[in-house]
DNA sequence: CGAAACTATACATACGTATGCAAGCTGCTT
DNA sequence: AAGCAGCTTGCATACGTATGTATAGTTTCG
């Protein structure tokens, strides 16, 4: 029934040569004449072989995978960032085109991933996607460092100099969503974000949307900031906050889409209008930001880039043995909630 | 600086013992006598030693990894299912707790990735999440078949007789749907879905919705069962064809959550209130139903279970040469858009 | 007390591939 | 005509593990 599997010896036979000629043959080597390469590679075609990734792996000494390690603080089963989930995609294909395979795991903080995957020749190296305060990793990470294992992690680049990070411009971000809002001609601009550790990134909006705000003359006003978690009642409550502090204001700038959309609500049922009264900006470009009544402005990251960039990162500091940080460019998506 | 990686022959060195008598004792082995065990443990400890993947999945054959194929029908690149998406989540950590890694690929309808991933020894064994139409694939799978390559399918076991199957109970779901709009004191309940074979699903969805009548003595009204995509505009299109139908409901139930929130939409933008006026209920629970305004009622298929399911079923196959389908339950989640 | 039965370990080997090195062949130079 | 360079191929081997078989040491029983 289910015959052996062929190997190269069963190609070399077919075709006339030793095995090392079929290696050779398959791999590209330049000191194989196109005659016989063409042999060997119909004696693979008909047989359908494939190289043994075990076999080759062990005598490569690599494995051509590379591991993505999402890390999670708690242990809550559902929802993984829905961002890291869109790069998931984009680095398959990545994988794939630049023909490695890619392995996947979770990972609590507690447990010793540190000495699994490069140690036990699962994969040539690891991309990070941790949530929160990265800092809390930082002995893991130096760990990775000292045992000569490559890596790559999502998020900023300033916020630690361990190993090489792909993030977005969260910074930039802040910038565009709030000038748009400036544009629109918002005057009193409210921030919905949060100072805590475990979200890094939304300092970084912050930063951009003072500097907007600097660069037409207007000095952020500490009243017009509130604290908010990327949760839908965290933006409800925002709103309640501003309230009660009885700041006016006729544009809204949120750190998450979450965020924004509590804050919609809220403000809806308070009888304001969105966007004649108030407009609305939010970040991330969640599925549900489109679907929201009326449908809202957000700031996107790329995740094709991002999850392209990863890849490519990983790749060139194993084959390279170094690799550089980058940033990535946010980019606004306008729709109702900010129409003019 | 890093040197070279033990191996299982500086355990022995260390302990004392030769490489095999490692080998035994790291899998637990009867022939070796405990206080050797111990002595080998100790010393793999202090090395950090991991068995080599390559190594021994060359030696014993099996690659001790699933491969995960996700099914795309165009290539577009946004958008996964998010219920596979959140299913992955659980995979993952089944596999783990059982022992295996997971390899997750994207696969074109054209490639053949039917000569792939067993063949090259890269995984044990595929889990296939399939977009749209499964019967195109019947070619590939009776292929795979004919290798001998262990195979798990997410769908509807009914829908096609090849290959284990693992699907939600479809019809129980809309049975429960209806039956909540039922009981809610609904009679005059509208039905948005499709009959096309892409949503096999939905056509399960939509017996479990006329046997809910039926048990109460209400025939179906064709006039009120709309065709529609999973996609918000379709939502907003079938409340129009509704009204230009004159037909009147008090309550409706869409065989996916993206069109019962345009539906939604639709309804509020004709002055309609939900509940009072129209009960909605949905069908995925995704993360948008929560942020709708009100809140949607909806049916959650159980991304655990099923992720769960999957993975054992596989490894069943792989380690037993057979297994058999499963069907879960869904679970219905009462909010507001259908509150008394 | 000797042989059998058992336990615990070592020896030898195979899994399938990739690569350094040696060797054969062709054709060209002196 | 002999030697040499260049191109192509074969030979030998190593990667690290797991397992069948043999052996040494221990106990048991007639």
């Amino acid at each position: 029934m289910t015959q052996r599997r062929p190997t190269s010896f069963d190609i070399a036979a077919l075709a006339g040569v030793s095995q090392p000629t079929v290696s050779r043959a398959l791999n590209g080597s330049p000191s194989v004449s196109a005659e016989t390469r063409a042999r060997v590679l119909a004696a693979a075609e008909q047989l359908h072989y494939k190289v043994d990734k075990n076999a080759s792996g062990l005598r490569k000494q690599r494995s051509g995978t590379l591991a993505l390690l999402f890390f999670e603080e708690n242990s809550t089963d559902d929802a993984i960032n829905p961002f890291y989930l869109s790069m998931l995609g984009h680095m398959v294909r990545k994988c794939a085109a630049r023909g490695y395979d890619l392995l996947i795991s979770f990972q609590q903080l507690s447990a010793d991933w540190h000495v699994d995957y490069e140690d036990s020749r699962k994969a040539d190296g690891i991309v990070l996607l941790g949530y929160g305060d990265y800092l809390e990793y930082t002995p893991k990470l130096e760990q990775l460092v000292a045992r000569g294992t490559h890596f790559v992690r999502w998020g900023s680049a300033s916020e630690m100099t361990i190993g090489a990070t792909v993030g977005s411009d969260n910074e930039q971000g802040g910038f565009e969503a709030t000038s748009h809002l400036l544009d629109r001609g918002c005057t009193k601009i409210a921030f919905l974000g949060t100072a805590t550790p475990a979200y890094p990134e939304f300092l970084e909006r912050w930063t951009g949307y003072c500097r907007a705000l600097r660069s037409r003359r207007i000095e952020p006003d500490p009243r017009l900031r509130v604290d908010a978690e990327p949760a839908e009642e965290s933006g409800r409550a925002a709103i309640a906050t501003l309230a009660r502090r009885s700041a006016d204001f006729d544009g809204l700038f949120a750190a998450s889409d979450l965020a924004a959309i509590g804050a919609m609500h809220a403000l809806q049922s308070l009888g304001r209008r969105i966007p004649e009264d108030v407009a609305l900006v939010g970040f991330d470009d969640l599925p549900a930001a489109t679907l929201a009544s009326p449908p809202l402005t957000t700031v996107k990251q790329d995740a094709r880039k991002a999850g392209e960039a990863l890849v490519d990162a990983l790749i060139e500091a194993i084959e390279q043995g170094a690799t550089r940080s980058r940033s990535l460019p946010c980019k606004l998506v306008v729709r109702e909630s900010s129409a003019a």
